[in-house]
DNA sequence: CGTTGCCCTGACGCCGACGACAAGGTTTAG
DNA sequence: CTAAACCTTGTCGTCGGCGTCAGGGCAACG
């Protein structure tokens, strides 16, 4: 299949898919007068890439993943590279669930004061008892 | 004050007070020498600026709380567009923990079922019992 | 007088995954 | 024959908060 037919079936563009081919992501053959040629392995491939992108894994992160379905793999997960990658990301997401935690902590406090300040201005303005 | 001092006293750099000038969230006078001149208030300014850019706003959501202080409130919090702008930011940061708690359990699922299916095969390979 | 240390205004670079265009070649259908 | 619908490579733009020159002015000290 050709680029076009790719894009629409894996859902996205074909801007995109030749970006992940400078990215070393994908890697189509020639036909005679230069068009792109895939095959269905690599729609495999391109949904692996957007499943993780989606996830929020940069393309090199996504690295690992393509080269295990390449090597055979039934699952881009199960490669030592990929599972490293997938326990480094969990950490991440794990840091960044405290530091959001805790933003959202400060943000929710800093809300609650500055409305118990305005009402409290709205009570003396009013002359009303506290 | 100038610059130099203003960015030591805040810990910042002298680019980035020129960025937020450029922004409209500094305004400092200017010497007869075309120096930038800074008082005591603007520090105030700068601190406020900085500390709402390390819980993650940007210098467009940052603008009310200026504001706030500029008018003379002892909180850049307790005006009405500030408050508006915190109320949007926690509903933003709770979106935001929920997709995040999402993706983390889809990359513990993944994870866990990558590690199953490694110890599965390392037991087939080596003839173990199930 | 020169050196040092401030200050000034541009203006490009960065990061990442593309979108959007330009300017052209190919193939197919009518 | 021509128009439509594909395809190609190449390049610039996007977003934000700056870092980092480049090129030049001003003030004070010895």
């Amino acid at each position: 299949m050709r680029i076009g037919e790719l894009a629409e079936r894996a859902g996205t563009s074909t801007r995109s898919l030749r970006y992940y081919e400078t990215q070393g992501l994908v890697r189509p053959r020639r036909s005679a007068n230069g068009y792109r040629v895939y095959d269905e392995a690599e729609l495999r491939v391109v949904h692996e890439i957007r499943a993780l992108l989606a996830v929020g894994f940069g393309l090199d992160d996504i690295r690992p993943f393509v080269a295990c379905l390449r090597a055979g793999h039934a699952s881009g997960d199960v490669c030592p590279d990929s599972v490293a990658v997938l326990r480094r990301k969990l950490a991440e997401v794990d840091a960044y669930l405290d530091r959001l935690g805790s933003v959202r902590r400060q943000l929710h406090d800093q809300l609650t004061q500055a409305i118990a300040y305005r009402e409290e201005t709205c009570f003396r303005k009013r002359g009303l008892p506290r």
